[in-house]
DNA sequence: ATACTACATTTGTCATAACAATAATTGTTA
DNA sequence: TAACAATTATTGTTATGACAAATGTAGTAT
């Protein structure tokens, strides 16, 4: 029973995370997957990044990044460009809007963060890391 | 920067759990929202359940638990019925053939949970619910 | 009784998600 | 090089989600 139990907190405290920071990003009218893929694309510092490799540095990956990729050029955070060597490959690009929009949510994010795990100390910080690094290993196939 | 760790951390094993058991019961036809509404009224073990109660219960919190279990009607696993004493509530029951479901997918659930948190000891298991319970008692406002 | 407020659920609308099917390009092989 | 399979992205369709507005019921005060 202690397994389930920790797959409903694993669920639980994952939904706790995700609302608080979809709530934070509202203002700013990014949904969460959306900023996801614009700090993917600003890691990427001016490279190339194509879909599919987007897709898979998601926290959640989804089914259909083209269509979100479409919203972030509607709102001209990001730019596409069919990749010149293969011409099945689209390159996505974050734009100067794009960054400055992620530095504005900065700070903001950083204080919500840091909300969320008040009441952890370091200690126990370093331990959760490690129990969810385990996790996660157990289930890359 | 461990707060942000933390917090991506937590998003990512949720995903992976909701992920593994969304996937586990696609082939009973219900979606992680609907099992879990439906195990809400097992546990209730007959007694009535308003639909705002079953909402408070959720893993998930949802804005539209009206529709869900409109869904889980039409499947014929619940049922419906005006409260008489108070004909603004609605309680909804499970039906025997939505316990029968349930009790057919238990056995793949516990399998699934223990594989996800195969890789964990009971002790580590204990932390980590230590540690999810504190960050959900922060979140209680 | 009437009007007002609060409560519990449902509905309308639109945005996003999931999944399958399609399209375009490339690689491979006969 | 023509045919076929594999890769990568897009699109169509349907289901689900979020949020606000609407509906119906109950409680309260005038």
């Amino acid at each position: 029973m202690k397994s389930r139990d920790v797959v409903v907190g694993l669920m639980q405290s994952g939904n706790l995370a995700h609302n608080q920071i979809h709530t934070m990003l509202q203002p700013f009218g990014l949904t969460l997957q959306q900023f996801n893929v614009l700090r993917i694309l600003r890691g990427r510092n001016g490279k190339a990044a194509c879909l599919e490799s987007v897709t898979n540095d998601m926290i959640q990956r989804m089914s259909n990044t083209s269509r979100l990729v479409d919203r972030l050029i509607n709102k001209g955070l990001v730019r596409r460009e069919v990749c010149s060597e293969n011409r099945r490959k689209v390159d996505i690009f974050i734009t100067k809007k794009g960054l400055n929009l992620l530095h504005k949510i900065e700070p903001v994010l950083v204080s919500k963060e840091e909300e969320i795990t008040s009441f952890l100390s370091q200690q126990e910080m370093e331990q959760l890391l490690m129990l969810i690094a385990k996790l996660k290993s157990e289930n890359k196939h």
